[in-house]
DNA sequence: TTGACTGCAAATTGTTTGCATCATG
DNA sequence: CATGATGCAAACAATTTGCAGTCAA
C-alpha cells in the first residue's frame, strides 16, 4: 500500500497555486498538509498553531495570506458560524454545516440532502443559495434534550 | 381631542427591562426608539450614529450594553452575515434572512415557509434549527442573472 | 443610599497591511 | 534577478471591559 496519497494531494495543490502564478514554499506546503490532515474544517488560528509546532518561524499572517491564495485558486472556502473565527475547508466537499450553539460542534450534511429546500427557495424568491458558504445555527440532538 | 397618556412600544420594552431588574434611562429609550423606527434590522454602529444625532453624548459602549440587556430580556436577537457587524432585530418577527453576497442586501422570508425544511433536518439529524439566528448566504434574483 | 448605568479609554479578537528582506523560478 | 512570499509590527474593525463617576428607584 503506497503512502503517496497525502504527498500527492499537497503537491497537486501546490501545483495549482503554481499555475496561478504563485510559488511553492515550505510554509505553504506545511499549511496545506495541516489542512489535509484535518480534512479541512479548521480555523486560521488552529492552522497556525499546528504549523508552528514544527516550524515556529511561520507567522500567522503567512497563514492568512496562504489561505487567501488557496481561496483565490478555488481550492478552499470558509464558513462563518455565529461568532468567532472563520473555518476553512476544501471546496471539493460539497456540504452544509449544522452548527450547535450549545456544544459548538459542527455536523456535516451532504449538499444533495438539501436539494428540495434550496430549489424551493430559488423558485419562491429567485434566491440561489450558496450552500458552500452558509452555516445553519441551532441545537444538535445531544444538546436539545 | 382629549389628552390621553398613550403607552408606547418603547415604554413596553423599558418596562420589560425594568421587570428584569434594569433601569429606565434616556439612552436606553433613545436606542429602543431607533430600533422601533427601523423595525429592527440594524447594526450597533448604525444605532449609535442615529442616537448620537440627537444625543451626541451617548457612547457606543452604551449601545452595546443596552443591546446586550435587550437580548438578555429576550426582546431582540442578532444575526451574522458572512463578514462585518451583527444585525439586531426583534425576536417577535419570526423570519429568516437571505443575504446576497453580491449586492449585500437582505431579503426576509417568513419562518413558516421553511417549516418542511427545518422539520426534515430535525427528523434526519436530530438537529433543531434556530431559524432566528441563521442567515442564508447566496445570490439574489437580480444578481444571479 | 445602593447598585445599575454611563463615558472614556484601553484591552481583545480576528484579520489585514506596509515595508524591508528573502528566496523561488 | 524579478517578483512573489515572508516576518514583524502596526493598523484594523467589531466588540468587550475596567474604572470611576452618575443617576434611577
Amino acid at each position: 500500500m503506497p503512502k503517496v496519497t497525502k504527498k500527492t494531494a499537497a503537491d497537486d495543490i501546490l501545483d495549482r497555486l503554481r499555475e496561478d502564478g504563485g510559488r511553492r514554499t515550505a510554509s505553504r506546503q506545511a499549511i496545506i498538509e495541516v489542512l489535509l490532515e484535518v480534512d479541512g474544517h479548521i480555523t486560521a488560528e488552529e492552522i497556525a498553531e499546528r504549523v508552528q509546532q514544527r516550524f515556529p518561524s511561520v507567522n500567522k499572517s503567512t497563514v492568512y495570506r496562504t489561505l487567501s491564495a488557496l481561496h483565490d485558486s478555488g481550492v478552499i472556502a470558509h464558513v462563518h458560524f455565529g461568532h468567532g473565527s472563520a473555518t476553512y475547508h476544501f471546496t471539493a466537499e460539497d456540504h452544509v454545516h449544522l452548527f450547535c450553539e450549545t456544544c459548538e460542534e459542527v455536523q456535516e450534511v451532504p449538499a444533495s440532502k438539501l436539494g428540495e429546500f434550496t430549489s424551493a427557495i430559488e423558485r419562491a424568491y429567485g434566491f440561489r443559495v450558496d450552500h458552500r458558504h452558509f452555516a445553519i445555527m441551532g441545537r444538535c440532538g445531544r444538546c436539545s434534550t
